[in-house]
DNA sequence: AACACGAACAGAAACGTTTCGGTTTTAAAA
DNA sequence: TTTTAAAACCGAAACGTTTCTGTTCGTGTT
């Protein structure tokens, strides 16, 4: 910069401007471009970040990326924060608690401006140390007690209660469900859907159509074998996730039951997967490019205006269901 | 810093030599430590980096995050780079060359320290902007004419060869292939493979069981349904990625066909999704993980070693088969 | 006790920007 | 032409480190 300066005998500060969208007179603007040009120049960002106190990066913590729903949503986030010239840094914290404590450490000391996070930690713990800085946070998918701050969430008391109806409709009365961990907030409100909903239907629950997997493929399978041995006379399952309804599919497969002849199957997540499974499953579908939408606009608000005093506002999106040929009609 | 040189009555140098490892005397070690604890000092890394002209961050641009193999070997690089210190900036291109020369500009501002590039144009023009930085370049998965960098591959002629062989042991003749696009080198190889090992056992080829789909679903799902519909009397066919696994699965549930009773098929990628078809896909499986590994561990020998001279390597890594039940002994 | 020598320390300069307060230029109004 | 307000410009200081060039300190040797 002080060479572009020299070469046009301009200020610092009128290039300085010149790049910052300041007021320049055109034949000035003019002389700083020959000497951009002439020189190669770049701005230095590292120098502007350390002046500005932005890095103009923000962090993104994740308990899997190879999860495709959390990869859509990273996509999706990534894309937008990009196009406003912010750079992601994503941290996969493998679901582990600890991890994902040094992963927000790490991104503090790598002074992102924000932190998207999907939690796996209910209580919040990991987040304190970066909310003292004043930066935003962002929560996603999951809901968290103590952290003040927004959050995009899905309606996931209405997805299982949709998801319940509809095997109702069909003709199921024993319904399994194959819920997630029950600390995580997304699992019990699925889980909570499922029992209003069959409230509502004044079908009384039954214990053993309910096992809780830990969202894993593996837990998925083992869930699936454990419902149908207790359950002779089930005719449908509800799978509240992705990984658990592949290790569903995986498990019936394995016990040679036929889908839906012999059991009906709500999935969840992922229509290529559910589109390539014989037959095509049912599935309750989480709108993904939302939430991403949702959560980079949310995070470029928050940085982007000043009047930073506006209330922490909670998203909640609808979800649908995409209907498969996974759901026997009965009776 | 400074506030700590006050409060410890010690020089900038030394307080700076305590955080970089250097020798400092064990009292005055322990009153820089007392004075961090009171001030709750944190170093300032960006201005670190500025000082050091480095930020210790490296820059990954690939085709598309939203797919398993992509986010597989992204897990296992980031795990590694950050516990090396290095934050990972993803850049999703979404398998657009306009988007993904946009991506390495992008990051070239942001001053990574290098860039690891799953190419998506071929011709390898987007990176010499970066490479004329002299910072380190590390391809992966497919190689790329003009850019001399280190790079990491797979043996995909070999891959494809292995699969073509299979179904040859099982009785097969008449193979049919869905292919990748022409221009990408992994595409390429797996069809040399296909082509070198039919040669190898004396089956003359036929056009029409060669499709070239585009590496998506829907292109899986479009080749598919050529492939049977020109080629009545094929047996097998083999799909050389996962995308269009998936397609091709989808188009025979669509079709009506049985796998493997009318047609077997060897897929690849993705372990999970193979186990969950029904019946279990016989797969070509890729080690993402070591892919990682050698990309992660490459990049990082490239920047802490002073000695830069060294000369670009390109690793080759095996792949394997794993076996499902998608496969027909015939004959 | 004097010496030498390496380890440990000190201070200033530099990295490349932005920004603040103040000055000059420009163009419109009188 | 003069006046005036706004627009454009200037240079120094600052952001928080690292590093270079010396200086001082500690320790073991004669």
């Amino acid at each position: 910069m002080k060479d572009i300066a020299k070469l046009t005998g301009l200020g610092l500060a009128t290039i300085s401007s010149y790049f910052n969208g300041g007021n320049v007179r055109e034949k000035n603007r003019k002389k700083i471009e020959e000497a951009i040009e002439e020189l190669h120049y770049e701005v230095n960002e590292v120098a502007r970040n350390l002046k500005t106190n932005a890095t103009k990066t923000i962090g993104v913590v994740i308990p899997e990326l190879n999860n495709i729903f959390c990869a859509e949503i990273i996509t999706g986030m990534e894309d937008i924060l990009r196009n406003h010239g912010y750079a992601t840094m994503i941290c996969d914290c493998r679901t582990d608690k600890k991890l994902e404590r040094e992963a927000v450490e790490f991104l503090c000391r790598k002074r992102v401006d924000g932190i998207i996070n999907m939690p796996v930690d209910a209580e919040g713990g990991h987040l304190k140390a970066f909310q003292k800085t004043g930066k935003p946070i962002v929560l996603i998918d999951r809901k968290i007690q103590g952290v003040s701050c927004d959050s995009v969430l899905v309606d996931n008391e209405q997805a299982a209660a949709d998801a319940v109806k509809l095997l109702y409709e069909n003709g199921h009365r024993n319904i399994g469900i194959i819920g997630g961990p029950k600390e995580i907030s997304t699992a019990q409100e699925r889980m909570k859907g499922y029992f209003s909903e069959l409230k509502n239907l004044d079908i009384p629950v039954r214990e053993s159509l309910v096992v809780h997997g830990d969202y894993t493929i593996q837990g998925g399978v083992r869930a699936m074998e454990e419902l149908v041995e207790k359950n002779p006379e089930m005719t449908a399952v509800f799978v509240t996730n992705y990984e658990m309804t592949m290790g569903a599919v995986i498990g019936s497969n394995e016990l040679g039951i036929q889908i839906p002849d012999q059991i009906s199957m709500v999935g969840f997540d992922n229509l290529p997967f559910a589109r390539a499974c014989n037959p095509k499953l049912t599935i309750v579908s989480q709108p993904t490019e939302k939430i991403a939408e949702k959560a980079a606009g949310i995070m470029l608000a928050r940085l982007e205006d000043r009047d930073g005093a506006s209330p922490y506002q909670t998203e909640k999106l609808e979800t649908a269901i995409i209907p498969g040929k996974s759901i026997a009609q009965i009776r």
